[in-house]
RNA sequence: GGGGCCAUAGGGUAGCCUGGUAUCCUACAGGACUGGGGGUCCUGUGACCGGCGUUCAAAUCGCCGUGGCCCCA
């Protein structure tokens, strides 16, 4: 069906595994919860901002059995509008702030055109879409520079760098005040937005009524955020980092860590005796291994488990075994023979080398695709390749003007950066603020 | 929103113009020899997106549907 997805068991290995970085990185302040997937039209309904963002993406049940509903039922294309309700009842008092919740679960929306696996899906298969409420404006704000830190990491524990950006006031989340922005840059220089968050203000306490008692007894409005990230981030990580020869996994999130190829030459049984001990040995290290003892041929096999993104092979042979050794071939193809005698620890180190060459590697592309740019002729050209940095006035005018000449979107504001004054690339005024723009997928 | 191109074994393809026996590579199954970077030989398995129409006969021609890719707004 056009949109929709299959996890075949690989990816799927994949995909809890990169989510189990999402939770580990959540759970020590957050609680995981599930909401409903059907919401009643009328609570979908409150909320007008929200409302106009989505309602052309909807799905909407409208019977049960043969019966006809007399509420029509919306499956969430996010759920706000289904959680809400519920911290209404929840929250009393300043003690039961602040809150914040999340939770991993399917969405969907009725796009259009150009569905693309990972990226463009009628359901989103995994959005983990997490909700918090504050006493003041203020603490959600910090509350999103929360949420993008913890991304920031998950980023980095993937070996990918990304931009974050402020998004400009037409492309926020519908019904917030602002939405902060992590893009990852595809290799064909269109950025891949992989993360959001959104500080909510009090427009949906105001919809759904959510109050809390201060502690001098008066009522008052929550401030509230929610923030996101789908099986986009999978995309990135499959895109950035493969080559050639096929994907290129990181060790976190390798579903096997450690391909041993058995060479089976000579005493074979002696061969695969020692590949099954030194199996057994990583297996109690806690490494995912998979000895393989198909009959295909080494060469074969080295270049199937390279396709796989196996992060490490080990190549057991007569040779190998009659030196106390094995040969060692990361993903990136540094190749060492090591002893086999310490085998986990250099292993872990080797690791640790692959994951810091991932990521420098990856930071080595991503820094060549972003470039500064004064004109909107410069923009134009840069986006046909990455990202542009461009001076920017700031004014909804201008902005508008910008993508429409240059052809590309603005992701928006860089955070975290400050730079000197310069002409805005439109109307020439000078100010100290920038924009990145690219081609979206 | 508007337009163009396309759909053939699990994947990649030839055949379509000019209607008649569906090509090759890969994958998969069995066997033999092999084995430190994609092995060889033998024997098999497996496909014309769906519907309707034209015709003695449709992968091939026409219409509709579905799905995919690309361009413009």
């Amino acid at each position: 069906m056009k949109g929709m997805c299959v996890w075949f068991p690989f990816g799927y290995a994949i995909k809890k595994n990169v989510y189990a970085i999402i939770r580990e990185l959540l759970d020590p302040d957050h609680q995981e919860t599930q909401f409903p997937l059907l919401i009643p039209e009328n609570e979908f309904m409150k909320e007008a901002q929200h409302i106009k963002g989505f309602e052309e993406e909807v799905y909407w049940v409208t019977s049960g059995g043969i019966s006809p509903l007399d509420v029509k039922l919306a499956l969430r294309p996010t759920s706000e509008t289904a959680i809400y309700p519920m911290f209404k009842l929840w929250i009393r008092s300043h003690a039961d702030l602040p809150l914040r919740i999340y939770q991993i679960v399917n969405t969907f929306r009725y796009e259009t055109k150009h569905t693309r696996p990972l990226i463009r899906l009628r359901e989103i298969t995994s959005f983990k879409e997490a909700h918090t409420v504050h006493a003041s404006w203020e603490e959600a704000a910090s509350q999103v520079e929360v949420a993008i830190a913890r991304y920031s990491e998950f980023y980095r524990r993937l070996a990918l760098p990304f931009l974050v950006s402020r998004r400009p006031s037409w492309d926020k989340f519908p019904g917030a005040d602002y939405t902060t922005a992590i893009d990852v840059i595809m290799p064909d220089g269109k950025t891949l937005q992989v993360g959001t968050a959104h500080h909510l203000g009090s427009t949906f306490a105001k919809t759904y009524e959510i109050t809390y008692e201060t502690e001098n007894g008066e009522q008052k409005l929550v401030s509230q955020t929610c923030y996101g990230i789908s099986e986009r981030c999978i995309a990135a990580l499959i895109s950035v980092h493969g080559d050639a020869n096929g994907l290129a996994l990181p060790w976190e999130v390798a579903p096997t860590q450690v391909a041993i190829v058995p060479i089976l030459l000579g005493d074979k049984e002696k061969v695969l005796a020692v590949s099954r001990q030194l199996q057994a040995e990583l297996s109690s290290a806690r490494m995912r291994v998979q000895l393989d003892t198909s009959d295909d041929r080494p060469g074969a096999k080295f270049y199937k488990w390279e396709m796989k993104g196996v992060p490490i092979r080990l190549e057991v042979g007569p040779r190998d075994i009659e030196k106390g050794v094995v040969t060692l071939v990361r993903r990136d193809k540094v190749k060492k023979t090591v002893p086999m005698e310490g085998l986990v620890q250099a292993i872990n180190k080797e690791a640790e080398e692959l994951q810091a060459a991932l990521y420098t590697k990856a930071m080595n592309h991503h820094e060549a695709k972003v470039k500064e740019v004064v004109s909107i002729e410069d923009a134009k050209v840069q986006t046909q390749v990455g990202v542009a940095l461009v001076p920017w006035c700031g004014s909804v005018e201008c902005g508008h003007e910008l993508e429409d000449r240059v052809e590309a979107n603005m992701l928006g504001e860089p955070q975290y950066a400050t730079f000197p004054e310069a002409a805005c690339a439109v109307c020439g005024k000078m100010s100290t603020v920038r924009t990145y723009m690219a081609r979206q997928y």
